[in-house]
This record gives C-alpha cells, sequence and structure tokens, in this order.
DNA sequence: AATTACGCAACTCACAATGTTGCATAACGA
DNA sequence: TCGTTATGCAACATTGTGAGTTGCGTAATT
C-alpha cells in the first residue's frame, strides 16, 4: 500500500483522460488498471476532483470519466486544492492542549510562519503547471491510429 | 498518538533544555514528562540530535541531556535535517514501478520542481529561526530564581 | 556496591489510508 | 420493458507506520 497516492493517482487519470485520441469517457475500472489501484478507489479521488469541476462523470452504458475543462486550464494547483491536500505537515502538538506550557507556544509561532511561506510558494509552483504541459513531456508513441499509453 | 511529533517534541526538549538557569543536565524522563510523552521516545528522538552535535548525554548520576552548542547557533533547519524530516512528502507512485507507463514519467519531472523548489524554501527559512529566537518569544515567567515551564 | 540514567532491541498498540464487498440508482440499448 | 453497465455510497477488512512498552545491558556517580 502506498502513502499519499491520491495525488497521483488524480493526476494519472487526468492525463490518460487527455491524452485520449479521440476522447471517450473512460471507466473507474480501465483507470484503475492503468493505475494499480480498483474502481472504488478512483471513484472516490475523481470524485473530489469532479466536485471541484475538473471532471464530469456519466452513469450507465458507455459512461465514465471525462474532462470538464480543457487541458490547459487545469493546474496541478487546482487539483491539489481539489483534494485538499496538505503536503508540508508537521502537526505541532495537534489540537488537545489548549493549556499547553509557554514554550509550546513561542514554537508554533516560529515554526509556523516558515511553513505557510513554504506552502504558499509551492501552491504557486504548481498552478504554474498545466496539465497540457505534463501531456507534452509524454513521448510520441509510435501509433498515430490511438494512443495506448500502459 | 500524534503523528510527526518528532519535530515537535525536538524543539520542545531542545527549549527546555536553553530556558533552564542555570543550565544542568534535563533526564529523558523529565523531559518525556514535559512533553507529555515518554522516556525511550525522547532518547530516540534526543538520540538523532545528539548524532548531529546538538545536544549530548551524560550517563549515570546526575547524567541526562545537555545542548552541546549555544541557542544562537542552533536553527530549526539544523534540527529538521537532524531528523532526517521530510514535511513534504507525496510518494509519486513509489519505488516499485520501474516500468511505470509514460504518462507516470512525465508526472513525476513535472511536480518534482515545484516541490523540490518549496522544500528549499522551507529550509531556507527554518534557518533563519534560532533556537534564541524561539526562546525570546516566551513570556517571562515571574520567578527570577527558576524558570519554571510548564 | 547500589543507584541512576542512557542505549538498544523486540514487541505491542493505535490510527489512518487503502483495499474490498455489497447494494442502490441511473442511463443506455435491444 | 428488461438486462447490462457504470457511478455512488456505506460498511468492513487490511496494512503500513509512528508511537508506546518492556526488558536488559552498560556506564557513571555517590
Amino acid at each position: 500500500m502506498k502513502r499519499n497516492s491520491r495525488f497521483s493517482l488524480a493526476l494519472h487519470a487526468l492525463a490518460h483522460l487527455a491524452a485520449l485520441r479521440p476522447p471517450r469517457p473512460l471507466t473507474s475500472a480501465e483507470i484503475g488498471e492503468h493505475s494499480g489501484t480498483n474502481p472504488v478507489v478512483v471513484r472516490r479521488t475523481l470524485g473530489m476532483l469532479k466536485e471541484s469541476g475538473l471532471v464530469s462523470s456519466e452513469k450507465g452504458h458507455s459512461g465514465g470519466w471525462l474532462l470538464a475543462k480543457a487541458a490547459e486550464e487545469i493546474t496541478l494547483a487546482d487539483v491539489y486544492a481539489a483534494l485538499g491536500e496538505r503536503f508540508l505537515r508537521m502537526d505541532v502538538d495537534g489540537e488537545d492542549n489548549p493549556p499547553g506550557c509557554a514554550i509550546e507556544r513561542a514554537l508554533l509561532g516560529g515554526v509556523e510562519a516558515a511553513l505557510a511561506d513554504a506552502e504558499a510558494l509551492l501552491v504557486e509552483r504548481l498552478g504554474k503547471t498545466t496539465l497540457a504541459d505534463i501531456l507534452a513531456r509524454i513521448p510520441q508513441p509510435a501509433s498515430v491510429i490511438g494512443i495506448v499509453v500502459n
């Protein structure tokens, strides 16, 4: 089992959806196979992207997942935000010690600023990379009729 | 149980050591009480700081932990490095898929840069805050003879 | 010599994320 | 209209990781 694979899975799925020519809905099962996971996990993850308007889903026959926006309009920051990810985590003495000693309060203040700065930078950088940028980095396959990536 | 409390525990312990007047060794048990954990965890954590030369330990009677450097010379980045922490974690399809598909490789390259940038900034910012800076933020206690925090 | 405290290894415990199963619901096609 | 296919959702099982625990060895102080 991998920890924190949501982001990875989401990007993988989005990339496959965007790379598909001609575009057609991909089922959770198909995406799961590509990504080495199972359909339910795919639904859980893409469900979050759907709430943020990045993808749409269709039920029934010939249903599945589709991009809801152009690949140029989806940034890594969008995905990061849609999943509610927090790559920067420290849990400085979590929620439950309101009467924490004076030293603890001082520590919190001293470290939080650095974390907030780094997170802001991270989001800013992620926002500068679009799904289309990612696709441009993929070496072109031999076949021209159908792109078949793993 | 809290996740990733090592950094928090380490800083807490260092701050207590630095704040103590007059300086004397603190035992793992004492530090554990302050921090709401147990002596073995304290040893594990401070052991790492010791390897990096931030603290020293003395065995036997009146033994315990001491700062090995001045509070002005210990930065949060030192602690971060000593513990081998990685606040930025994403696990982009961990180690085990060497024949990963083309899309996966493209994703990795596209995301890694942003993560590396953010981590570099984080370390840079942590490096600008010393243990002494943290202590300066602690409101002075009433007693002048002995500082008793938590 | 007794006490104290670190050092280390093996084990247990708890939590969170992933994986699994079952069923309901909706859409498509014959 | 009925069967098939797919998402949506909830409940449960699995597993990996960090923290907690116990026991014993070793070194230093009194």
